[in-house]
DNA sequence: TGAAATGTTGGGGCG
DNA sequence: ACGCCCCAACATTTC
């Protein structure tokens, strides 16, 4: 049997650009890439309808393309990682598998039991950086501790960062021979049990207007003012060095963003408890009322507050929802509701089509206040001021709340002034 | 990547 | 001209 080596892909939904696809290539022949389906991931999927599943099942489409204009192809796979890289042991001779690092804790401790699995059997398992431009241990305190407060980290992060450095993995010049010329037929959304969406998803724009725009149109909701990028730096389809390259003397706002991104990613990697407790942990004994059906009212965009439900209801119906506006629903949910904010994230992470774990833990307990380097507890935003600064005209609320003015439209779920009493007091006594 | 409460200042109306 | 009050505008502090 040939000896064979596998590149995995996962949230790098591309071939342009891709680290560890290039390192493969370049050290190893008779490359064999594939593509797993993950059904402890997709099991807990509970809308069958889920833009998110299509999304990569279209990309995996052009990536097939690609590797079948170099008389390859791309095989995809459906199950549990570990069996199916047990079975690929058995039907291919595998000297060594390339893919490229994920930080999130169910990665790593799949890659973990992945590692394990291989060595077993003498086989390498490889990752290469390519999700972020700095990783873990990249920047790091002068006392070589991770970073918890964002400012000092960005500040060290734009030190480290060399644009000249920064390295295009192209693999055009690589010879396309190297790949196996095996021809695999590709399972269709309904084999994994997917249905088709009406999900127009949001296409790039790393325009100049758009960039140069930036620091003061991002924030306006009722504009089109931001890069609609998330979703594919979220499944990779385009490499953060690109977004970087296109971005970097633009616009200082922008990039900073991205280095939110990086220091939330490095956050997740370094304090994976993070992800389902309180960064701050005096923040869990916070008595949450946990109201459900004040909860379903929040979900279903009827609170009565109309910044929130038109956030809500543009998060519903197109699986996005503008920045700003996810500061002010999550600083509702969790101030004015007294709502866990795991309840907010959960929700996120069911309904968000560019939903990425770091990122949006991070920004709901930057929210909640128990964040490292959040909000003070007594920041509460108050929706109608943030109204007043971000929607003006009410353009934003009058195109997901049409009734807003009628008397369909339901009464405030809580008096601004009384929630924001409410939280100051049940987060003192928690704090105190 | 707040907002509200409280404090200070200074112009203007008025007796 | 003066003191007094009102209050807007701004600054500071508090939550």
């Amino acid at each position: 049997m040939k000896k064979t080596t596998i590149f995995w892909h996962r949230r790098d939904l591309r071939t342009d650009d891709n680290h560890g696809l290039y390192e493969a290539l370049k050290n190893e022949g008779s490359v064999l890439p594939i593509f797993i389906f993950d059904t402890e991931i997709l099991d807990e999927l509970e809308d069958k309808k889920d833009a998110r599943i299509e999304f990569i099942h279209e990309h995996l489409k052009e990536i097939k393309t690609f590797y079948q204009k170099h008389n390859s192809s791309l095989l995809v796979l459906h199950g549990k990682p570990k069996d199916v890289f047990k079975k690929l042991t058995e039907d291919y001779d595998i000297k060594s598998v390339y893919t490229n690092r994920d930080y999130e804790p169910y990665a790593q401790k799949r890659d973990r039991e992945i590692y394990d699995l291989l060595k077993e059997k003498d086989i390498e398992f490889k990752g290469y950086k390519d999700h972020v431009v700095l990783e873990k241990g990249e920047v790091l305190k002068d006392d070589g501790d991770p970073y918890v407060v964002f400012t000092p980290y960005s500040r060290k992060w734009r030190e480290k960062f060399n644009l000249d450095e920064l390295p295009n993995y192209k693999i055009d010049d690589l010879t396309p021979n190297l790949f196996t010329t095996d021809s695999f037929e590709m399972p269709s959304l309904e084999d994994l049990g997917f249905e088709k969406t009406d999900v127009d998803f949001p296409e790039i724009d790393l325009s100049k207007s758009t960039l140069e725009n930036y620091a003061e149109d991002r924030d306006i909701p009722a504009v089109k003012g931001t890069s609609r990028l998330s979703v594919h730096l979220r499944f990779g389809t385009i490499s953060i060095r690109e977004a970087i390259r296109r971005s970097i003397k633009k616009s200082d706002t922008f990039v900073t963003e991205l280095i939110w991104r990086e220091f939330y990613q490095m956050i997740i990697y370094h304090f994976p408890k993070s992800a389902t407790s309180s960064f701050k942990s005096k923040y869990d004994k916070i008595e949450w009322r946990n109201n459900e059906k004040e909860f379903e009212a929040w979900c279903e965009g009827k609170t009565g507050y109309p910044i929130v439900d038109a956030g809500m209801r543009q998060l519903n119906e197109t699986g996005y929802m503008h920045n700003r506006v996810r500061m002010i629903v999550a600083s509702f949910l969790t101030k004015h509701l007294l709502i866990d904010w795991r309840w907010g994230e959960a929700y996120f992470a069911q309904k968000l089509l560019d939903y990425e774990l770091a990122s949006n833990v991070g920004g709901w307990q930057w929210a909640s206040g128990s964040g490292c380097d959040a909000a003070p507890y007594f920041r509460i935003f108050n929706p109608y001021t943030q109204t007043k600064k971000f929607d003006p005209q009410r353009k934003y609320i009058n195109k997901w709340v049409p009734e807003v003015d009628s008397e369909d439209y339901p009464e405030p779920i809580v008096d601004h002034k009384e929630g924001r009493e409410r939280a100051l007091a049940t987060y003192k006594s928690a704090l105190s």
